[in-house]
DNA sequence: AGATGCTAATCC
DNA sequence: GGATTAGCATCT
């Protein structure tokens, strides 16, 4: 029987025995038969003899104890050595041209992993910094809005002190004094100087700044 | 029975 | 070595 006959037939008990199939593929391994030739991509024209013939592209998969002793093998290293691919064919009763495949596709799905490992890892990195943004922000909002609060409080204080001075005869003992006013921003770590109406200077440990505003 | 996922094998 | 194809198994 000739070999393009046995694959024909193989062909049809893999399409209606499949599990048939896969025991007399592993037989025809395990006996150490002649590999089955590398197939050609389906409905490619191979030109032979000026003939033309469509051959099916066959596969079998690996067993379990073959890929275990495969993955055991790609743990200790991924690249394959000439020599370690020779010693792992004829361990698995493969073609060491399957060894190579099967560890190119291997480093294939190993770097796919990284890949999706890594891209996983800068989403959830993405994700945790938007949340601290957002506190950020919330607390920026806070804290303006008790920085309203301590303006409106001075601008207030500022205008109980003009109506002190409007309804005083002698405002020059008060306004000239050269005693200006104090005001503890202690929620802000921050100690407040009343300069005049319209300045007031607040200080804190590593900056010292004027703030103005309009009465 | 069609969709989908995995992977051996092929092509470039 | 990367991209792609296609066989096979499993799921829906």
């Amino acid at each position: 029987m000739s070999s393009s006959k046995v694959d024909d037939q193989m062909e049809l008990i893999s399409h209606f025995y499949p599990h048939i199939y896969a025991q007399l593929a592993q037989e025809q391994v395990s006996l150490g038969e002649k590999m089955e030739p590398r197939r050609r991509r389906k409905n490619k024209v191979e030109g032979r003899n000026n003939t033309s013939e469509v051959v099916m592209r066959k596969r079998k998969l690996l067993s379990e104890e073959q890929v275990n002793l495969l993955e055991r093998s790609f743990g200790d290293e991924h690249k394959l050595e000439m020599e370690r691919k020779a010693q792992l064919a004829s361990e698995l009763g493969l073609d060491p041209h399957q060894v190579a495949v099967w560890f190119q596709n291997r480093r294939a799905r190993w770097k796919n992993k990284k890949i999706e490992e890594e891209y996983s890892k800068l989403n959830t990195q993405h994700e945790t910094t938007i949340i601290e943004k957002y506190r950020l922000e919330t607390e920026v909002l806070k804290m303006k809005e008790q920085l309203c609060e301590a303006e409106m409080e001075i601008q207030k204080l500022l205008l109980e002190r003009k109506s002190d001075i409007s309804s005083n005869n002698s405002p020059i003992s008060s306004i000239f004094s050269m005693e200006q006013q104090h005001f503890d921003l202690g929620e802000f770590g921050m100690e407040g100087k009343l300069m005049d109406d319209n300045m007031f200077f607040v200080a804190d440990n590593q900056s010292t700044y004027i703030t103005l505003w309009d009465n």
